[in-house]
DNA sequence: TCCATTGTAGGATAACACCTTACGTTATTT
DNA sequence: AAATAACGTAAGGTGTTATCCTACAATGGA
């Protein structure tokens, strides 16, 4: 399809990831267009292990995986662009152009799913009805959040104007409540619910 | 303007942080759309403060500021959906459907400047090289971890068979090392470094 | 009206964190 | 080869802190 653009020149194909990886030493070529289901090597490897290499010639990838995750794996290993399979050929070239010209590209949906992904990661409010958390008070929520953060009783009461003493019968209450004895089961149901500032 | 809109009731305004955040307690809105230029408080703290009171009720932000760190902070505040002021009356109408609804809202440019800015932390692939975690020898780094999730010297020190003062050392050089002098720094740093385990 | 819950706080005491010093062993540098 | 730095290990002393108990007014549901 790419030999139809008259501006377009394959200089050099490979059937897996190490081949890939010698090609683009020998060819220097303006831009590597890597299709990311590779025989013999991981993708993002493969990425990684040409920057590795010092070669700074564009990367577009083409993958099938429209997953967040592995998307900002990839465009961390150093990839430029990131267009899917099911992509229509016009946008291929589209992405290819601008990537060459040294801008970044990512399909509509790719930037879509980071988006989600980020805003998923940034306020998931949810939480299990019948959790023992249901019986906090408003209060003691808030400081049970500073508690597993490691401020002390002294420190909590400073930002909540209050007297130490008072936060600590809110600690006390709270290990009640969850039939906690320890702080450190403290701080890993306040991980487990989510509760730090991640 | 929203007052011309059958469906949208304003049930009330508040011209700073504070009385926003009683009024969100009296009132307990649908909806706050919250403008983040504040005489009295920072807008971040601000939402901050208004989800440790436990309400959940949706936030759509109103800001001029469109950079990535400022959004992501914003967003992992609490709101869910973020608004420019430049953006014309349509789409303000437009968000709050949408975050009413449960969804998420983003100006357009605003996406825009958090997957340029994703992308742009994703290219760079240098490492923190200048993070003193590298700093940190296997041992101290073994300990921060459980320091970090509340455990004491001795209880560390058992699950690691050493002395509590062995351990007391390592908890005195790694602060040394990270030049952090309180508990809950040393735990904020262990979660920006992803070492609890999630 | 009564009992449970909540927000608030003080006292006593054992536990703990924190700082300092110490020492043998292993790398690293000169 | 010698000097130096880093590491793993540990103890003493001191002041802070957590922990447990008790207390009481206000609110609210039963």
């Amino acid at each position: 399809m790419l030999t139809f653009y008259p501006d377009f020149t394959v200089i050099g194909e490979a059937d897996n990831g190490l081949q890939a990886l010698q090609l683009v030493e020998e060819c220097e070529p303006d831009l590597l267009l890597l299709d990311l289901s590779m025989p013999d090597m991981n993708g993002v490897d493969c990425i990684n292990e040409i920057r590795a290499r010092g070669l700074t010639c564009p990367i577009l990838v083409l993958t099938m995986y429209d997953e967040a995750e592995y998307i900002k794996e990839v465009m961390r290993a150093g990839a430029n662009g990131y267009v899917l399979k099911k992509s229509a050929d016009t946008e291929l070239v589209e992405a290819i152009r601008k990537v060459h010209s040294g801008q970044k590209h990512l399909s509509e949906t790719v930037a879509h799913t980071l988006i989600d992904n980020l805003l998923h990661k940034a306020s998931d409010t949810s939480l299990p009805e019948n959790d023992p958390y249901q019986l906090l008070s408003v209060r003691e929520r808030e400081v049970l959040r500073y508690l597993a953060q490691g401020y002390t009783n002294s420190e909590i009461a400073r930002q909540m104007s209050l007297s130490p003493k008072t936060v600590d019968t809110y600690r006390s209450r709270i290990m009640g409540k969850l039939a906690i004895h320890k702080k450190s089961e403290l701080v890993n149901y306040a991980i487990q619910h989510k509760l730090l500032p991640l």
